[in-house]
DNA sequence: GCAAAAGTGTTCTTTGTACACCCATGG
DNA sequence: CCATGGGTGTACAAAGAACACTTTTGC
């Protein structure tokens, strides 16, 4: 009979960084945070290995893929999430020493098969860019269009153009004005915006943000 | 502890009509190969359910998606598969009463859940097309383009252009010629050609083939 | 008045889409 | 000679990529 655990891709974007949460037993190293399946829908037992570990509650999971593990006994179904860190504090559980935000590109040695699970949802996310408002998440309730540039960037890995990027927004209908914000230091104060209902439906239209990228990683998924 | 099983979502392009293979054990209902792991690779329990049961073998397996069933206490991890109907002959297994090929379009009642695994298994075929050659695992080791546009025809379940699409297809660089057909009856003889060893690099571009498509089922799969 | 961040349009290239006729063969 | 399927090119529309300067503020 074989086992069955949940494993987690969180990721958020911090100082200019995706970051993924790790978590670190006793005498183990770093890890995804994970858990067994208790009978319930998989969701929930990953939303529920997720809080007990880290303290993290309410995000939006999707599901990632399957891994084999442990020469084959085990099976772990990944899911992962992009949320703001700074609204979801950090908790360490029961038997959890330490759980701490890594940069996607300076991580720590992982537990076995754990690096896979990143990769698949560092691929997925960068894939959804293309035709999901991914950034909206990540951000205050208003932000400046600045702002959501930055968190693209930081997701995509690569730089994008202002005017092209606001073009697109904007055209996409996804974001509504929201006054102006009166902000510290020098700089024309910058107009603020308020993310729109997430209407899917016209939402097609923000694939455009760099859309090449969602097309460049066609991941080949199949197995041998 | 959780119960897993694999099932199988293969497809087959036939009479014009994308088709799923579908058994039939004694007193139920028509469903998807499918059997239960036994501590191989995911993969590899896959193949073997599905050549248990339907007599199906050596063919490439991608995964799909992992669901629960029965209470949430079983998960059934899925895949999907592309293959010629004529080069896979259909036996049925010990317990199986039947195996069948159905239309995609005129399904029987089937096994909870099913449905869903085969809506998966269609979208991502579809989706497939933007990337992949897929037709190339169908038709035998030379074909006409005719051939091949038909078979994306199916599988896009919509009329591509023949000018567009053989302009598509040899400015891709994945097939090379390969000699004239001689066929029967009236019409004047097709050129044949054959897949250029499957590269990827190359065919990147292949995804102007109904690139439309590849975008639009953006399925969204996020868990609540 | 200058450093700093916000805001704004246009041109060019590439890609996608629509469309109609001649060609070679079997019967 | 005609019915059948094979083969070919061009023009227009849409999307993507590249690019530089003006505006508003804090100090």
């Amino acid at each position: 009979m074989t086992q069955v655990s949940v494993e987690l891709v969180v990721m958020t974007v911090q100082d200019g960084a995706l970051d993924v949460l790790l978590v670190r037993r006793p005498g183990n190293a770093w890890a995804l945070p994970q858990g067994p399946t208790l009978g319930s829908p998989l969701s929930v037992d990953a939303a529920r290995a997720l809080a007990d570990q880290t303290g993290i509650t309410d995000i939006r999971l999707e599901q990632l893929y399957s891994f084999d593990r442990d020469g084959d006994t085990q099976v772990a179904v990944s899911y992962m999430a992009l949320i703001a860190a700074d609204r979801h504090p950090l908790a360490p559980g029961p038997d959890i020493v330490e759980v701490r935000w890594f940069p996607l590109h300076d991580l720590p040695t992982l537990a076995i098969g754990h690096a896979d699970a990143v990769g698949y949802g560092h691929a997925r996310l960068r894939a959804k860019t293309a035709y999901a408002p991914i950034a909206v998440e990540l951000l205050p309730e208003t932000f400046t269009l600045g702002e959501l540039q930055a968190v693209y960037e930081v997701v995509l890995g690569e730089h994008l153009d202002t005017r092209n990027f606001r073009r697109d927004v904007l055209g996409a209908g996804i974001v509504e004005e929201a006054g102006t914000a009166r902000r510290p230091g020098p700089g024309r104060p910058a107009r603020l915006y308020r993310s729109r209902g997430t209407d899917f439906a016209v939402v097609a239209r923000e694939r455009r943000i760099a859309g090449r990228i969602g097309r460049t990683d066609a991941q080949e998924t199949s197995t041998e």
